[in-house]
DNA sequence: GCCAACGTTGGC
DNA sequence: GCCAACGTTGGC
């Protein structure tokens, strides 16, 4: 079993969005970057452990854990002509460019987990995260980083 | 295949 | 709102 952590903005999409979805459940669509796709398309496993973090918002932080619960199988978002934000006409239908999971909440957090305090913690120095000029919105996290970002975050 | 221009991400 | 860093596009 794997690792992961998965950027959003909550203006967008929120920790709390996925606890009122129908099942806790979303599929995690609109990753339009093919370095994350590949990882959404061929490493994330049902039963991986995953963190959510939000990013664009004041603090930026690690704010929930999830599970994931259905592995890769094309974004349905691309398709979508109406949804001008993930609508990809280029994508052939017959082998679409993106892909997504299905992930579930497991628990929100007692306490965000700040990326300022990821920054100032030692164990964590070598998350994708805290990479200088890092912006992967699918990152595969070590299993101590995981716990370490649960303790922190007082579950 | 190179690389300049442009677009996006995301912290600050 | 700024801008560094990075990815993508497209002319050549």
């Amino acid at each position: 079993m794997r690792h992961w952590l998965l950027k959003t903005e909550p203006a967008v999409f929120s920790f709390d969005d996925l606890l009122s979805a129908p099942g806790r459940t979303t599929g995690w669509n609109g990753v339009r970057n093919y370095q994350a796709r590949n990882f959404l398309r061929d490493q994330m496993k049902k039963g991986d452990k995953v963190l959510i973090y939000h990013s664009s918002t004041e603090p930026p932080a690690v704010v929930g854990e999830a599970v994931v619960v259905r592995e890769g199988h094309p974004d349905p978002t691309q398709f979508d002509a109406r949804d001008a934000d993930h609508y990809d006409p280029e994508s052939p239908r017959e082998s679409p460019r993106w892909f997504q999971v299905e992930v579930k909440a497991v628990r929100k957090l007692p306490r965000p987990v700040s990326l300022e305090e990821i920054r100032a913690t030692r164990a964590l120095a070598k998350m994708a995260l805290v990479q200088r000029g890092q912006r992967l919105s699918v990152q595969p996290v070590s299993p101590a980083e995981f716990e370490k970002i649960l303790a922190l975050g007082g579950r």
